[in-house]
This record gives structure tokens, C-alpha cells and sequence, in this order.
DNA sequence: GCGGATCAC
DNA sequence: TATGGTGATCCGC
């Protein structure tokens, strides 16, 4: 490089290394990455230079930044205190390590698989000219990309212009909704054939345990998956990827090992997976976003090997990066149960709309008045109500808020939608919109649990023996109804709420603050004596505990991700930073 | 319960 | 000229 004269025109804006790379997008670098991402991520800062859009993802990594100095600030108080002996922290972590590890299970084989460039192959199946071809599926931002329009940086969720800059003869196709759907449903019944009890995780990928399949067909799993992949493409001309392993986290990590069209079968042994892990960037395991990423590489950690070189500082720091599941991801440990999605578990169902800015107040209101319409439908055929209301909107500046309120009614009809909408949205104008969207909580199943018994219903509040296992959490639910505004439901919206089931690592245990020889322990955070026998004692209940709760924080693996307390909150945003343009 | 933020697809 | 939509979870208050 000739540094007397830079390639790219003098920006008197400094602009760092992490803003370049956030600019590039959350789909760069979480799968193989094209030899020349540096010249990309510049094509692409030089592209999006001056934006409302690059202005606010410059500031938000500016925030970053500062909450990386206020950790490492945090990281150096902790670790020169005096009073801190970190080969006694390490020691202890290593305990906890060497329990984790007792409870490695290795018995059950689990599969991830998913499909090559889904949308993108399927439209190569409607128009065969579009074979071999760069080109992309989606509108004003990328959905999928072909394989070789990847080879130029294109990448899903890219705005379509930039995309266009990269690969100039990029041609774009705009959605087959239908076709996707079919293909899907047609997939999914596939992989059903080897796991009744398969998990999909979004249109094109899913889970499976092929445990039982394989023994029952005297197969193993390579000749399994094989089979499943060698069927899906006969009967829809779609190839599919899939990893192999002990648990779901590895067998996603895996599936994208030998893509497009192929399998990566991981050993089932300890030895062979803490190798594996070792040298596997962090930003490859689920849950690992971009600021996460961030966040660990600014104390040292890239692979989850290094999670092990830093287990004092992060067991120091647990509050912030959540010491127990970095040291399970270290290890390769991971959920080895896959269930079906449960239509009970669904916690939210919203609507959202983006739209060239907005600032007249009426046609604002109109917008909401669309959203809540889509809504109103959305839930009348999926047949759900809630009580609470979630309005949210992002400013011309991309800059986004949301403001909720819970009513004791339940709320489906658009008009009531409306209602809370618009008075959650009016103390909020004058603004610049470019987004609205409602979103409501706190739902109801408004269907039978056994829809082809109607009469069924009536009895529900008291059939809790009946075949409907689950019935647990509607149960509940029914017993702290509110006044139902249609005719059908209760007989009698009895008695007080029921506590509800979460179970929380118990934050307020108030210990002697003169306590010298305790340490947090890094499962519950409670303060405990040091010495051997009590730490090892307690460490055993808490967790066999935190076994139980990681269970159901991975029943499913799709929507579960243990994903969070990595990042401590750091500045709140004044509520109302009106911006007019 | 509310609001901000992260993450996955 | 120009950067999506749906759903989940976690944290701090």
C-alpha cells in the first residue's frame, strides 16, 4: 500500500476499524468469508459514506466503544485488587469445568441441516437461465444471494444499491412467496420420516434426533444423513447441508462445515470436540452476534479456546459476560433434546411496516391504522388475543423506540388495537417516521386444545387430567382471566393470579458484607465460603439446578438461544429525542 | 411491567 | 435515491 496517497479519497472522518466492519453487515463473517473482505467492508463504508443510515451505526458503535473502555476499566479494578488471587479463581473455575464435563452426554445423534441458499435455488428451479448467474432475491434489501454472487461480498440483509456497487451485473429477483412455502412444507415432511419429534428453525433449516431411526434401521449416521439428503433432492432438486453431533449447538456449527451440499460428521468424543472447539472463532456459535464478538476480542478472546486462557477475568466478570454458558460453549456442550415447537410457547405476534419518512401527522396515523388491520388479521386467523400493546417506531435517523402499555382487557379487534396505538403514539409527535409496528403480549390461545372436540371446551378450566399434557400453561392462564369481552369462555374468572414459572438465580441473597473468605460463585452469583468442602458442596446443588434450567432454556432449540448478559447497560437514551427533517 | 438492546433467520 | 420483518430473550430499572 502507498501511504502518501491513499486509495480511498480523504474522509476527515476517522473512521475505525469495528465501524468499517459493523458497516459490512451482521451476515459477514459468521460463515466463510471471501479472501478480500477488507476491500469489501471499504467498498461498502465508501458506498454507505454520509447515510442517516451509516450515521447512526456510527454512533451506536461509538457507544460500544465506550462500554468496551468501561469494561476493560472494570476488567483491570478487578483483577490489580489486591485481594484477588486468580489462581484461586482459576481453580475454582476449573472444578466447574471438570463437572460440566461429568455431565457430557454423548449417547444421543443429533442433526442440523440446512438448505443451500434456499430462496436462490428455488428460483433457479422456476427459471434454469438463472443457473451459474450472480444474482440476488429480495427488494430494497437482499433476502439470500446466489453462490456466485457471494464470491463479489454479496450478502443477505445488504441494501440492494450496495449490493449493485459490488457486483454490477447483480440481477436481482423479487420474491415467489408461495413457492417457498411449498418447497419448505415439502422438506420439513422429509426430514419428519427420521425424527417424528424434528424441530424446524425457520423456513429452510430444523433440527433432528436420529438416534432412534438409526438403530431401528441398522444404519449409521452418515448413511443416514445421506440418505435424508440423497431423498430431499430427488424429490425437490434441492440440496441440503447438515452437521453431525453430539448435541444441537455442535450439529449447527457443523452443517456449515462442507456447504453448499454436504455433510461434516464431528467424532463423538470429548477429546476430538474441546479439539474442534479450540480454535473456533467465537463469532461462529449461536448466540455469538457482532457486538458479543466485540465485546470478547476486547479482553483477548477470538476462539472459544481462549475462553479458557481468560476464565479468571471472566469469572470476575460474570455478571457481564455470563461465565457458565462461555465455559459450556468452551467445552462443546450443548442441548441433546429435540422437541417439537409448542404452539403454547408462542410469547408475542406483531406487525411492522417500513415507509419513505413520514412527519404529517394524519398520514402517520394511517399508517398505524394499516398495521393494526394486517394485525388484527394476522391474529384472527392464528387465533390468538393478549393484553399488552408494544408501539414501535424508528426515526428517519433509523434511531428506534417503543413505548408499551397493558390493558386488563384482551385485545384482537383493530379498532382496540387502534386505540392503544394511537395514544401510545400521540404523546410521541411531532417526529419523522420511517417505521411503525405494533406487537402484543401477554396472549391467550383463543383455539381449543382439541379442536375436533368444540363441545370440549367448555370443560377446560377443570379437565386438567385430561390427554392434553401440556394444558399446563393455559391452565393457569384461565385461572387469571380477565373479564373475557366475547361470549364463549369462562364460567368464572375465580381467584388471583398464579405466580408464573421462572425460575431466577435468586439476585437478593443478602450475605454479611464483612465476609472475607467467600467468593461469588459463578453459577447463582451468591457469595460462598471459600473453602473447599463448602465451595464443592455448593457448587454440586447449584449446578445440578442450573442443569435443570439450561434443559429448558434448550428444549427448543430454535427460538432459545441463551443469548444475553454479555452487555451491561451503559447510557439511556433521553425518551424523547425528536429529530424534524 | 417498560424500554433498550442483541440475536437468529 | 437508497439499508427488512417476525419473534425471542435478557438486563436494569
Amino acid at each position: 500500500m502507498n501511504n502518501r496517497h491513499p486509495q480511498v479519497p480523504l474522509n476527515a472522518s476517522q473512521e475505525t476499524a469495528s465501524l468499517v466492519k459493523r458497516l459490512a453487515g451482521p451476515s459477514t463473517g459468521k460463515a466463510g468469508l471471501a479472501k478480500d473482505q477488507e476491500d469489501i467492508n471499504r467498498i461498502i463504508a465508501d458506498v454507505s459514506k454520509g447515510s442517516k443510515f451509516y450515521e447512526n451505526e456510527k454512533k451506536k458503535d461509538k457507544e460500544l466503544t465506550k462500554k468496551i473502555e468501561h469494561i476493560l476499566h472494570l476488567r483491570d479494578e478487578l483483577t490489580k485488587n489486591s485481594g484477588v488471587d486468580l489462581e484461586k479463581i482459576e481453580a475454582n473455575v476449573d472444578q466447574i469445568l471438570h463437572k460440566l464435563e461429568c455431565q457430557r452426554d454423548l449417547s444421543q445423534t443429533i442433526v442440523h441441516f440446512d438448505l443451500d441458499s434456499f430462496f436462490a435455488s428455488v428460483e433457479v428451479l422456476n427459471d434454469p437461465t438463472l443457473a451459474g448467474k450472480p444474482f440476488a432475491v429480495g427488494h430494497t434489501v437482499l433476502s439470500t444471494a446466489s453462490y456466485e454472487a457471494r464470491k463479489y461480498g454479496v450478502r443477505s440483509g445488504m441494501a440492494t444499491f450496495i449490493a449493485k456497487k459490488l457486483c454490477p451485473e447483480l440481477i436481482m429477483v423479487s420474491h415467489g412467496m408461495s413457492d417457498y412455502s411449498e418447497m419448505s412444507h415439502k422438506v420439513m415432511a422429509i426430514c419428519n420420516r427420521y425424527d417424528p419429534q424434528m424441530c424446524p428453525a425457520g423456513c429452510d433449516e430444523g433440527y433432528l434426533n436420529i438416534t432412534a431411526y438409526c438403530a431401528e434401521h441398522d444404519m449409521n449416521a452418515d448413511a443416514c444423513v445421506e440418505h435424508l439428503r440423497s431423498a430431499v433432492f430427488t424429490e425437490t432438486k434441492l440440496t441440503v447441508s447438515a452437521g453431525i453431533a453430539p448435541n444441537t449447538m455442535l450439529a449447527k456449527i457443523c452443517s456449515d462445515k462442507n456447504k453448499p451440499n454436504g455433510q461434516f460428521h464431528l467424532p463423538f468424543q470429548s477429546e476430538a470436540i474441546k479439539s474442534f472447539m479450540h480454535d473456533l472463532p467465537i463469532r461462529r456459535v449461536p448466540g455469538i452476534g457482532r457486538v458479543s464478538e466485540r465485546l470478547l476480542e476486547s479482553i483477548g478472546i477470538k476462539t472459544c479456546g481462549d475462553i479458557y486462557t481468560y476464565r479468571a477475568t471472566l469469572s470476575l466478570m460474570d455478571k457481564q459476560f455470563g461465565l457458565l454458558h462461555l465455559l459450556r460453549t468452551h467445552l462443546g456442550l450443548g442441548s441433546t433434546s429435540v422437541q417439537p415447537p409448542q404452539r403454547e410457547e408462542r410469547k408475542s405476534i406483531g406487525a411492522e411496516r417500513t415507509f419513505p419518512p413520514l412527519g404529517d401527522k394524519q398520514k402517520i396515523i394511517e399508517k398505524l391504522q394499516e398495521i393494526c388491520a394486517e394485525l388484527e388479521s394476522d391474529m384472527e386467523e392464528t387465533q390468538w388475543t393478549g393484553r399488552t400493546i408494544t408501539l414501535k417506531y424508528k426515526l428517519s435517523t433509523f434511531e428506534v423506540f417503543t413505548r408499551a402499555k397493558s390493558s386488563n382487557r384482551w385485545i384482537s379487534r383493530k379498532e382496540d388495537l387502534f386505540a392503544v396505538g394511537h395514544e401510545l403514539l400521540l404523546p410521541e409527535l411531532p417526529l419523522t417516521l420511517r417505521l411503525i409496528g405494533l406487537r402484543v403480549t401477554k396472549l391467550k390461545d383463543l383455539r381449543g386444545p382439541d379442536p375436533s372436540i368444540g363441545i370440549k371446551r367448555f370443560f377446560d378450566a377443570a379437565d386438567s387430567s385430561s390427554s392434553n399434557k401440556k394444558q399446563k400453561v393455559s391452565a393457569s392462564e384461565t385461572a387469571q382471566d380477565p373479564p373475557e369481552p366475547e361470549i364463549s369462555e369462562n364460567t368464572k374468572p375465580t381467584s388471583k393470579p398464579t405466580s408464573f414459572r421462572k425460575e431466577k438465580p435468586e439476585s437478593k441473597s443478602r450475605q454479611s458484607p464483612l465476609e472475607r473468605e467467600t467468593h461469588a460463585c459463578p453459577v447463582c452469583l451468591k457469595q460462598v465460603p471459600t473453602e473447599n468442602d463448602a465451595f464443592n458442596a455448593h457448587l454440586d446443588s447449584c449446578l445440578s439446578r442450573g442443569a435443570i434450567r439450561q434443559a429448558q432454556a434448550e428444549a427448543s432449540p430454535s427460538s432459545k438461544q441463551a443469548q444475553g448478559n454479555l452487555l451491561e447497560r451503559w447510557t439511556k437514551m433521553a425518551p424523547n429525542s425528536k429529530k424534524k427533517t
